[in-house]
Order: C-alpha cells, then sequence, then structure tokens
DNA sequence: ACCTGAACACCGTTCAAGT
DNA sequence: ACCTGAACACCGTTCAAGT
C-alpha cells in the first residue's frame, strides 16, 4: 500500500541538497564527489546517475544559491523606475545570495566562466541597468561588469572570511577590513560603476 | 676547471621557466606537479625542494607574468598627469600581460585570492588612480574594483578561447563576440569606473 | 529507476636516504 | 645543494552488472 515513491533511493534533488550543505560546513574544496557520496551512503559511481560529472552537480548549486536571494520583489519595485536604485538593490541582493553559502562567489564564478548555469544573475544586472534606456549591447557590458565586480569581490571577501578563521589572527598587521568596511567597499565599487553609467547617459 | 654550477641539476629559476612553457603550451589545468617533475627529468619529490608547495609555484608564475607587461613607462609618461588616460593605459598593460600567457587571468587572480604574490598589479592600479588627489583609502578601493573587473574580464575572455578553439564553433548561435569586441567591452568596463570616479571627483 | 563493485588513470605531499 | 624511491592519502570517471 505504499507508493512507488518508497523503492527509490534518492532523486537528484536529495543528492543536491546534501551537496549544499558539505559546501556550506566544510568548502568547496571539500566538496569531492567521494565524500558526496559517502554523506549519501552511497557508491560515488551512483552519482553519474544522478549528474552527468562535477561541474554539472555544481552548476545546479549555482543557481539554487543564485536564485535563493533574488532582491526581494517590493525592494524591487520600491526602487520603481529609479535605475540606479534598482540596480543597487540587485547588486546587493546577489552579493547577500552570495554570501548565505560558503565559497558561493567560487561556485557561480566558476560556472560562470564555464558557460553553465542559468545566468540568471547577469540578467538580473543587466535588466536593472537598461531601465536607463541604453541600447541593449550597452545594458548588457554595463551589467557583465557588474557581475564581474560583485564575483571578484564577495569571492575575496569569502576567502578572507575563512581565512581569518583558520589563520593569523594575532599578527594584525594585515586586516584592516571588517564586516562593515566589506560592505562599504562594496556599495563604493558599485556606486562607481552605476556612476559612470549616469555620466554615459548625459554625454 | 669548471665552476660549481656544473654539478647543480635545476635552480628554482629553471622550474620557473619550465612550469611557465607548461602552462602556456597545455594551461593550467595540465600544469601538474608530476607533469612539471617529468618534463624537468625528475622525480616529483625534488620540486618541493624548490617551492614549498604549488600554491607558492604558482604565485612565482603570477608574479612573472605581471612583470613581464608593465605599463612601458613611455605611455605612463606621455600619460602624464592626466590620471584618467594613465589608469586606462595601466588597466590595458595589465590586460595585455595576462593575454601574454594562456589561462593568466586565472593564475593571477588565485593567487591574489590566496594572499600570494607580490600585489604589484593592485598597487600600480592604485597608483595611477591616486594622481587625481584622492584619499588613500578610495585609491586603494578603486583599485581593488579595477582589479576585480580586470581579472573577471580577462578570465572570462580566455576561457572562451580555449572553448572555441576546442569548441562548438559551428553552431554559432552564441558567439557573438570577436577579438575586437572583447578589447571594445574592456575599454568600455574601464571607462565606466574612470567615469565614476570623475564623477566623485566633481561632487 | 537507481545502485554496486571494480577498475583506470591520475593527483599533491612527505620523508628517509643517497650523492 | 639537489635528487631518488617509496609510500600515504587521496581524486573524478567509466562501465558491466545487479535489483
Amino acid at each position: 500500500m505504499s507508493g512507488p515513491e518508497t523503492v527509490r533511493r534518492h532523486r537528484r534533488d536529495d543528492v543536491t541538497q546534501v551537496a549544499l550543505r558539505i559546501l556550506d560546513d566544510h568548502g568547496l574544496a571539500d566538496l569531492t564527489m567521494r565524500r558526496l557520496a559517502a554523506s549519501l551512503d552511497v557508491q560515488p559511481s551512483a552519482l553519474y546517475w544522478h549528474f552527468e560529472n562535477k561541474q554539472t552537480l555544481i552548476a545546479e548549486l549555482a543557481d539554487r544559491i543564485v536564485d535563493a536571494h533574488l532582491a526581494p520583489v517590493d525592494a524591487v519595485s520600491e526602487a520603481g523606475s529609479d535605475w540606479r536604485e534598482r540596480t543597487r538593490v540587485e547588486a546587493e541582493a546577489l552579493r547577500d545570495a552570495l554570501l548565505a553559502y560558503r565559497d558561493g562567489a567560487e561556485v557561480v564564478s566558476s560556472t560562470y566562466a564555464l558557460g553553465l548555469g542559468s545566468g540568471r544573475a547577469l540578467t538580473r544586472l543587466t535588466d536593472a541597468v537598461s531601465v536607463a534606456g541604453f541600447d541593449e549591447a550597452t545594458s548588457r557590458r554595463a551589467g557583465t561588469v557588474l557581475l564581474h565586480f560583485i564575483l571578484g569581490h564577495v569571492s575575496h571577501e569569502q576567502q578572507r572570511m575563512q581565512y581569518d578563521s583558520v589563520g593569523v589572527l594575532a599578527d594584525g598587521a594585515t586586516d584592516p577590513l571588517g564586516q562593515e568596511d566589506q560592505a562599504q567597499a562594496f556599495a563604493f565599487g558599485v556606486g562607481l560603476l552605476v556612476d559612470g553609467l549616469a555620466a554615459l547617459s548625459v554625454r
């Protein structure tokens, strides 16, 4: 009297969830196919029934990470037709999404580099910019610049976090950046790009 | 009657040279300690006399790549006290440096992320920006934004290059970007940041 | 539909010992 | 000063076969 699901061992989604857990608890370096298999009580080879290869798995994680913290709809609509505010909101939302998982930025940027994943992050940023009325090519380029900055910045930020948690904390010689400063530095970068775009639209 | 050098098998510099060769010919993924050792006719363990570990080796490569194509002095002095032009020159020079070796951007950005390497790239960009007269913190932040953009952009550019050389070239659906377009997109990004900074200095 | 078992072809790193 | 030999503790992926 049990449904067919009773027989199933794992679905693709289970694998993804456990992978996300390992990622967040132990970092990308420790997310190996063998370790993931062990966490699922399964042989490593079993994973290849669910995913073509490791990169495809990671691309799936990247999409989940990005989609989990999309810019809240109300924040976007609150920004209204102010493209500058909306761009800032989207950038912050993406940063928050990446920060929500350990090594989130690296996961997303490696996926993006390989041309895998949904590319939703880029679309979001591009759309926000395009509200200003630039032609498509310009908006896309601006979106790309924003994305590169965001991925680079947050990667570095996350690197710093685990460096600090393990590391040479007593030294103090090089560590002028707290969490608030990081947020400020991020806003500075986004502001720079938004201002640059504004200068473009005036010219 | 031969000097003591005759007895030596390899110096640290030999290892670096051969590593750069492998990097450029076969890419970062194929630059393994075992392969490098084989190219030097040596056991893998021998490399650990010259370098503490693989990342230290790669940091050395990163420094060589960045230093090889520093912005030509004449181009910098030609820009004179125009910080906008000088910043553009430095950005282009760094791009050229990264493009001079296969996977150059990835090598430099992974080194930068780990806090290894000389950090000369960042210094150069920061110095160029600071000519505008910003305070130190602002110049450094601006340099960081530029560096993130440059590393991200060129990484993507190089990824694309080898994707094209191996890849799905017949498709044509997604490949609107030639080399000139990449250079243009790069200049666009740098211009955006420079304009953003200019807006800052006016305010 | 989902997994096992066994293998293939690799990795980076350590360390005692040699010359 | 520079290298060998041997080992340790891993990787991702494939594939025939099982249930």
